[in-house]
DNA sequence: CCTCCTTTACTCGCCTACGAATATACGTCC
DNA sequence: GGACGTATATTCGTAGGCGAGTAAAGGAGG
């Protein structure tokens, strides 16, 4: 049912996946997290590592196992993992996994509204995405396959998703992208036209009447 | 680039490109973008909706045209968009569709923590995930098939998009579900047996000596 | 024509996110 | 050994996000 978590940022689930293993404090954490890659997916901003920390303890989720104040001034608190922490890690994960989320795309966005752009600066553009997405599988697909070679699946499952949904990504792109060069997309003339004189053709412009796209 | 915007949030993206029709006041545009349908792609947030509108004339996107007293009490500012608003607008487009982001999934971030619940969990809670997919597929193919019908692809595509990519989602979740139920995912049995019993794996148990992923 | 519900339209205020600043310790190169 | 760069750790300020609250207007029943 995907309900709305006490704590909602991705860090927290970071946060508790790392803290599980055993008391530490925020800075450690995070090293951990970074150290074992998956930065990558829960991207860490420094600024909201404290506050999420503070407010899964506020929540009841953590709880202070003491202050080290040897060496380092930053007085720097160390903090356990609750029960009820351990808990609503599970279920976050259970929750995650069962749901399947409508994450909202910047590309998806942009697409909604290329109309503005003229059809030839679109393939132009698209044109460069692939080629930068090309590069980045290519370079994402050979570090998976090293590690692969040294750490079990088990532990890259994420990796390998992220890889096919970007492939599709590419793939899809690709595909509208002939599309486009070979002007068999629909209504190409028509677009061309509207940038071209300002005017819009006769084919759209009812739908500019009422609301495109509505029912 | 993908530099960062003045205005970052995308219901900035949404609100310049419905004013740009004609001048209007901010919920006027929300009422808009929800009756074209696009409030798929950019969820609009009426809170929001104000403070994206006021920080876009702050940055000079829009400016005050003028401010409607009859009627509604309210009184509804009317806001034009700039220059330099149509500007920052075509700018933006550009930027989202020449530059591919990696956005962070939520299911991503799961699938990084799976190891804490049981394989068969997991298997059962994709199932799950995997039959609710194809529900929410399986509809929102039909409404862009009706859609197709009555409104240019020019104004679909990122339906199309969307689509695609979801598919390739539930392609690979159901090939993973695939492997657990068959038993072939390497590792199972260590998998399972850390839970039952607790231990490490030996196969495992270097692993989390060091960074488990890390180069 | 009074009541009540919905739609229109916006404001308020809290909470969160996060960049940037801060401050010490720890090497290391000349 | 002192100057300087980098890793360790955390706090602070503030802009921005957004739910919830407010309030008039329009319309539908009785």
């Amino acid at each position: 049912m995907a309900k709305r978590r006490k704590v909602n940022n991705m860090l927290g689930l970071a946060v508790l996946a790392t803290v599980i293993e055993r008391p530490m404090h925020p800075y450690e954490m995070a090293s951990l997290v970074r150290a074992r890659g998956k930065d990558d997916d829960m991207r860490i901003k420094w600024g909201s590592l404290y506050t999420v920390v503070r407010n899964l303890e506020k929540h009841g989720f953590l709880e202070v196992a003491g202050s080290d104040k040897e060496g380092g001034h930053p007085e720097r608190t160390i903090y356990r993992i609750t029960d009820a922490g351990r808990q609503e890690y599970a279920d976050w994960v259970r929750d995650l996994l069962a749901t399947p989320e409508r994450e909202q795309s910047a590309f998806k966005a942009a697409l909604s509204v290329w109309g503005i752009l003229t059809p030839d600066e679109v393939t132009s553009l698209l044109r460069g995405r692939v080629a930068l997405l090309e590069k980045e599988l290519a370079d994402q697909r050979a570090a998976l396959n090293g590690h692969l070679s040294e750490i079990p699946r088990l532990f890259l499952v994420e990796a390998e998703y992220d890889l096919a949904v970007r492939e599709a990504e590419l793939a899809w792109t690709r595909s509208l992208l002939g599309e486009l060069s070979e002007g068999t997309f629909p209504g190409l003339d028509a677009w061309r036209h509207w940038h071209a004189t300002g005017e819009v053709p006769q084919e759209l412009h009812d739908l500019f009447g009422r609301g495109i796209g509505a029912d």
